[in-house]
DNA sequence: ATTGTTGCAAAGGGTTTGCACGTAA
DNA sequence: TTACGTGCAAACCCTTTGCAACAAT
């Protein structure tokens, strides 16, 4: 157990601030706007390092969905995510978690299953207005 | 329909045929290694190139799970992954496709749904074997 | 002969890191 | 006062791309 060393900085403070108050899951450097209202001079590198440090505390989840931009969510109930393909915005589904034990699953790989990751991808609502039946 | 111009090379064959001798998954970077035995002065860009270009032609697949490297297989019947947390490597498990129809599913978000990713993460049989009880 | 493909090397883009200074506790 | 955190800028790493030469059809 080491001991809580983390301190609370106006750029920490600010950050994780940004994060409670949205539900848009943003990117590193749209946090990095975003916080740059109130901490003009914040460094980019900053918000990277809390970033990862916020998550290491559980304070916040860092989404890492396929191999596009990270983001990072300040919700930390267990839910989903789904991908609007069109305008890459990301939203919340919640559904059950997957039994992990599950002896049918257990039984199609050799490995011994400890996590997983579901992601979901699809069209969200101000894309499916902009045009409609289109499938792309 | 544009005509199918897509030559047959020897780099575009020898990478293909990697693909197919092999259930590793391997990334880019190997997959060239592999190449390399045969033509040995290939390069990493035709290799990213023709990666993509067989993945289009579905040929192949191409893995993108989380940030980590891409990964390629040549297995195109419809199968899921499992990444070792230790090591990395990656292995297969078939299950059920999840009913993108299913209305409890569909109410949960006003995203349209029309994909999902599921990949699991656990610990490989070499893993296990080394650090057998050790849960990191 | 045509035009898709290659090797090379440089560029790209998001993320990480080294350093000296700043600041929370 | 101590050592964690910051701003800056350079480094990183995988992947993509421009270009002139090459080769499949």
């Amino acid at each position: 157990m080491k001991p809580n060393r983390i301190r609370m900085t106006r750029q920490r403070k600010a950050i994780l601030k940004a994060l409670k108050e949205t539900d848009s899951h943003p990117t590193a450097d749209q946090v990095y706007l975003m916080v740059r209202h109130q901490i003009p001079n914040v460094s980019l590198g900053t918000v990277y390092r809390n970033l990862e440090i916020l998550c290491e505390e559980g304070a916040i989840q860092k989404l890492e969905m396929g191999r596009t931009q990270m983001r990072f969510d300040g919700r930390m109930d267990l839910h989903h995510h789904i991908r609007c393909v069109k305008c890459g915005c990301i939203g919340d589904i919640i559904i059950e978690p997957i039994n992990l034990n599950d002896t049918m699953l257990a039984s199609r790989t050799n490995f011994e299953i400890t996590g997983y990751q579901l992601d979901f991808s699809g069209i969200c609502p101000e894309c499916k207005k902009k045009s409609p039946g289109m499938v792309n």
